[in-house]
DNA sequence: AACCTTGATGTAAACGTTTACAAATGATAC
DNA sequence: GTATCATTTGTAAACGTTTACATCAAGGTT
């Protein structure tokens, strides 16, 4: 290995100018500082990172905990984090909590222990409080897809209560009038804000939502169908269903096609997330998608404006999602609609 | 932050000893050990991984390098390399080269830079001869699913020809003696080796296969649908169809479902990779699954082995490809398959 | 009693950088 | 000709560890 005193002494300056004609060029003398490149160049100097961090107390990297690597979800993001931080010449380095809380805690300390600058969190299995606790010991970490109250600076996330009015509003518009929920695991604040935002949009339209029309999902595949299959035994018949996930809708899909019933037909049917299952289903999945590379984005630049104490305040924060139309909801014409 | 010169201060010992009983604490008399051990609890001291890099020349990371983190092909052998990495106190940092040549190699530096003690390299940018070159001069890189003449001891990767096989022999099962393949890129080894797979085990079977059943795609859901259509204009008619990924496979089976081909009653259709949407699709896709998870663990694995210079051999280095039955793939009667 | 072990601890150098400060040189201004 | 200043370079300390080596005490051998 070629160190900053290997090409000081085959140059004949000191190791002090090797330094500055790699960080601050402008500062040495022109003739210098183009022997002292061509020596780099020659011995292929590279400058060590990890002695460069020790002194300068920065790593100029920003760590993201993820649940998991396999997952569209949280690829996306990285995605995101590592775009907008290779543009400030920052790095970004991933490590999965491997879905378990002491994972995301043990994912933390070993990034911070690694000196990182800043920590992007993307945290399902910790709760509020101990998330609160942990941004108020760490102020360089930053929330991924989570909103915390008290910390709005510090998270970047999606609009959830928007989304769900938005599943309202695609499918009132559409004509639906009955509409079922499939909501996901209870506790999470995602399905709370889906949920709330769905309801308020129906009231806002003069409907209200029957709660003998919620049903209950964990955000799996197999769950999704097996509230299919109860809401069809139900007594009320929804023209339409609102899933809180995608891999819901999924199995509803695949619940339908098994038992021979036609979606959009009998059924419209709109998902959450546009996972790139949603235009793979049969019909296509018209579903409200999350824009996650921006979210990552937003958080990558969020944690390396706190870190460089930059302005924060000029980051959004907080996003839109979007609906993808395609092909699982049916606009039931005016006159079928007044005359039901 | 707490350094081991505060504890040791706390502590009344030198910086050695605290060092030692964090890291050979079997050395310090119990006595001493304990109190210390109690004054690092105390300030809550963790050791500085960056000056500890420093000294010790060791970083206990690997580097991984990836094409992008949005796919969940990227995303299952990471998942396997921070697994396997985990297991043995080892960490991974990811980095994407963002699909470019340019980004490959700068991920390598990057990382090189970073001190990594082993780098594994998903690469797809780089051909042979530049791989080659890197491999010799940098002797801690590992190749992730892919093989390189010379190199077999420093390559992870599914056997592609027996890939191939798979997917005739589970053709040829199923009664089917027509058969399409639908190319990937032309330049791609994993192309190569499937179809020469393909080829092999047909001719083992006393089947020719006719260059007129070649089609051409790129991997891409839209040249997929393109295949798929000229199969139909084309002169022979096959019975069944092995497309060299799932990707495309599914282009394929969107425009059967848009011209009403029933698949599999007109056409059988065998995919390649099992990737996440291949259960989702309509019919679900029958495909050759390569152990992804599998290959990344032992990628991480040869990496750490060759940084710690352990037994190298011990670790298995190409993975066997297993068919995934689900429902593209229709058995021929024997009746039809004589009459034929 | 002299010598050797053994075990526990401390001293200080090293790892490869950055950077505050000092020093040297030459130019400019009076 | 002296004072001032800017420009360029060098010196050496610092960053937080690890570790070879030295030291020392206590116990065991002869």
């Amino acid at each position: 290995m070629v160190t900053l005193v290997d090409v000081a002494r085959q140059a004949g300056v000191s190791t002090a100018t090797v330094s500055r004609v790699v960080n601050s060029p402008g500062v040495v003398d022109k003739t210098t500082r183009e022997s002292v490149q061509q020596v780099i160049n020659e011995l292929g100097y590279r400058p060590n990172v990890v002695a460069r961090g020790l002194v300068s107390q920065k790593s100029k990297t920003i760590g993201v905990v993820i649940n998991q690597f396999s997952s569209s979800y949280y690829g996306r993001m990285l995605d995101g984090v590592e775009s907008a931080l290779t543009n400030v010449g920052y790095k970004a380095i991933a490590e999965s909590s491997r879905e378990t809380a002491a994972g995301e805690l043990g994912a933390i300390t070993s990034l911070l222990d690694r000196q990182c600058d800043g920590i992007v969190l993307h945290s399902d299995k910790l709760d509020d409080e101990a998330l609160a606790e942990l941004l108020n010991t760490h102020p360089q970490i930053v929330l991924m897809n989570r909103p915390l109250d008290g910390f709005e600076e510090r998270c970047v996330y999606v609009d959830n209560v928007r989304g769900g009015e938005l599943a309202a509003s695609t499918l009132c518009a559409a004509g639906h009038e009955v509409i079922a929920l499939v909501d996901g695991p209870a506790n999470f604040f995602e399905c709370v804000h889906r949920r709330e935002g769905f309801r308020a949009e129906l009231e806002r339209r003069g409907l209200k939502f029957d709660d003998a029309l919620l049903f209950h999902g964990d955000f799996t595949v197999r769950s999704g169908r097996a509230a299919m299959e109860k809401i069809l035994e139900s007594e009320i018949k929804p023209s339409a269903i609102f899933f809180l996930n995608d891999q819901m809708a999924a199995g509803a899909l695949d619940f339908c096609i098994a038992h021979k019933i036609s979606i959009p037909d009998e059924f419209s049917i709109i998902g959450f997330d546009d996972e790139v299952i949603a235009e793979f289903l049969h019909p296509k999945l018209t579903t409200i998608r999350q824009p996650l590379f921006e979210i990552g984005a937003a958080a990558g630049a969020l944690a390396h404006a706190i870190a460089t104490k930059s302005d924060v305040a000029a980051i959004k924060r907080v996003f839109d999602a979007e609906v993808i139309e395609r092909a699982s909801v049916k606009k039931l014409t005016q006159t079928k609609r007044s005359i039901s």
